[in-house]
DNA sequence: CTCCACTTCTAATACGTATTAGGAGACTTC
DNA sequence: GAAGTCTCCTAATACGTATTAGAAGTGGAG
């Protein structure tokens, strides 16, 4: 009657072949048989049929009675992003990935498409606990996780709601400071900083940085691309060094450098507060700081895990990586005589 | 006042919020509330519950009751490889990710951590199917899925099991041919060919377009690295270009030239088998052809996704994908005389 | 009023495992 | 020989969902 059909042994096939119960299986399977007292032999019975059956437990019943899933989730804040800046989130997922694999989560990841973020909201939620990151981020998700007392560890700095969130974040501002300093410590007197628009936290962390260098040369501008024109009245007023605040500014400095007949590091120097993950081939090396991408990733997964596992707070919840300074080959000493200007 | 506890909410929830029976959550959640006859207020007031509680159904749970999650496993077969490689692998994730989220499905990430195959095996049947990717996969496993009727398909060509296994992989016999062909037709008489010492297809295959290619002169040489002496030697019996096979192989090779003082493409043509998907900053563009690894990744989700849903075969189950030549610039026309000293 | 059909919902159960309270024997102890 | 102590095992239940048989109510036909 019971043969075990077409599917998978059961704890109970198991059960029937050794002449014990199904509990007594699950005891033998979950590898503490003398803890509730087994005897040796039944054990060895028990071990027998189950290899000779083949048996691996169904891993959903598993998770079922266990109450956790042992999944990690890996949300990205990315509606429609280019293929290049996807890659760069690689890194952090290979830390997450590294750390998950290591004690023993699996990861599920869902994809911001179509910025749909109240079905992804809702869908989060299969996971235990989950890692956001991503720029763009949506607070009202966040918050709406938390108030639900749902586990979560943002990679980068998020301050929107105190000290509610958990993160896992780059010291932008230590780190801009100190490539604002070296470009000074080169005999750089003018620099001009581009930066972003918004409000991010990365974005208002790097300028607080630059403003924090104590440089009294840097002035500052906000926006979108910039043209050779721009650039030639900056060098005409003195500027010798450029600072761009992230790859897509520092693919328009350097379009508008090259198009201004502008050299560097020759003529001027070039920085870049960040990295970049895929320059094009034979580039040079931006002169900057790197972001500890996958140790960021590391330490997320392991925040999230001690969360999960109702370990005593392991390290702080809010926690800022510092970033290695990459000398690169875009940056040299200033160059002191403006080319031509008025004047 | 039934605050949502710390748990996740579950059917039960909802029903005691909208007043009915989990039955009935159930099967509305499943939307076929016609079909059964579920009154449309009553379905309103369902769907309203599960939106304020922002429900979603445990996958342990409807998976133990045998149906489907939505959920896409991709299984890696990379124990401890170096970063590199593991970064190769991310094009090939992109491509099974966009498909996956075009069509509703999620994905669930298994890492064979320490080799443990035999538990990611159990694991693996969380999700509905699976992408099995890795050049040392475990046949054994692969089998045990498949007797097990678990739907999976390979990301590479799989011969072992004849064709009970579906996979989408790349033609690199055509491609191999194809450069060493186009070496040929630069000139080149005699040719050095690296090959990796497995039998993994992905070798054998190159190996055997390079035989296909009808060119009398080339010499297979299959092994480990190789140094200044050997690549000497080879130039010396008049060997003017080389064929390495894998990005590591390559590595090797350009080491043995530079330190030989041998310079391509000027003296010698190189080109490899693949590309090199992490090139270092400044390298130049290596002659070979490209891995179509986004779309293989594409339509092995696609291929999955078709066999989960149960469609009529929308192509064959086994596929090889052409692969675009890369032109590149170590490779050039082969230069005669075989001399010594650089100038 | 009875019988039947129809609509709308629910009780009950299955899925496969982990866990816990406690049962059945055997053996000691006084 | 009754009570206590060990050793070894099992019955029962929970986990959260899908499914099915059928209950409860409503109304129309005869």
């Amino acid at each position: 009657m019971g043969r075990s059909r077409s599917s998978r042994p059961r704890q109970a096939d198991i059960a029937r072949e050794a002449g014990v119960s199904q509990a007594t299986v699950s005891l033998v399977m979950n590898g503490k048989p003398e803890a509730v007292g087994i005897a040796p032999e039944t054990v060895r019975r028990v071990r027998e049929a189950a290899e000779r059956l083949s048996y691996v437990a169904n891993p959903a019943a598993v998770r079922l009675v266990g109450k956790r899933n042992r999944l990690l989730g890996v949300y990205t804040f990315a509606a429609t992003f280019p293929v290049d800046v996807r890659d760069s989130y690689y890194p952090f997922l290979a830390g997450v990935e590294e750390r998950a694999a290591g004690r023993g989560y699996d990861l599920l990841m869902f994809t911001a498409s179509s910025g749909a973020h109240a079905d992804a909201l809702a869908r989060v939620r299969l996971a235990d606990g989950c890692v956001l990151f991503g720029r763009e981020a949506s607070i009202a998700m966040i918050e709406r996780l938390l108030d639900d007392g749902f586990p979560i560890v943002y990679i980068g700095r998020r301050d929107e709601l105190g000290d509610r969130i958990p993160y896992v974040g780059a010291d932008y501002a230590r780190a801009s400071a100190e490539v604002v300093r070296r470009l000074a410590a080169l005999g750089h007197e003018r620099i001009a900083y581009l930066r972003e628009p918004g409000d991010q936290p990365s974005t208002e962390d790097r300028a607080r940085g630059v403003r924090a260098a104590g440089v009294p040369g840097v002035r500052v501008r906000a926006g979108g691309r910039v043209d050779s024109g721009w650039v030639r009245a900056q060098h005409a007023e003195g500027v010798t060094a450029f600072v761009a605040e992230t790859v897509e500014l520092h693919a328009s400095l350097t379009g508008a450098l090259a198009d201004a007949g502008l050299r560097h590091p020759r003529d001027v120097s070039v920085a870049m507060l960040g990295d970049d993950v895929a320059p094009a081939p034979g580039a040079p090396v931006v002169s900057g700081f790197a972001l500890p991408r996958r140790e960021m990733g590391r330490q997320a997964a392991d925040l999230l895990i001690d969360m999960l596992d109702e370990r005593p707070g392991q390290g702080p919840r809010q926690r800022l990586l510092t970033c290695p300074p990459v000398a690169g080959e875009t940056a040299g000493p200033a160059r002191r005589a403006p080319l031509e200007g008025p004047e």
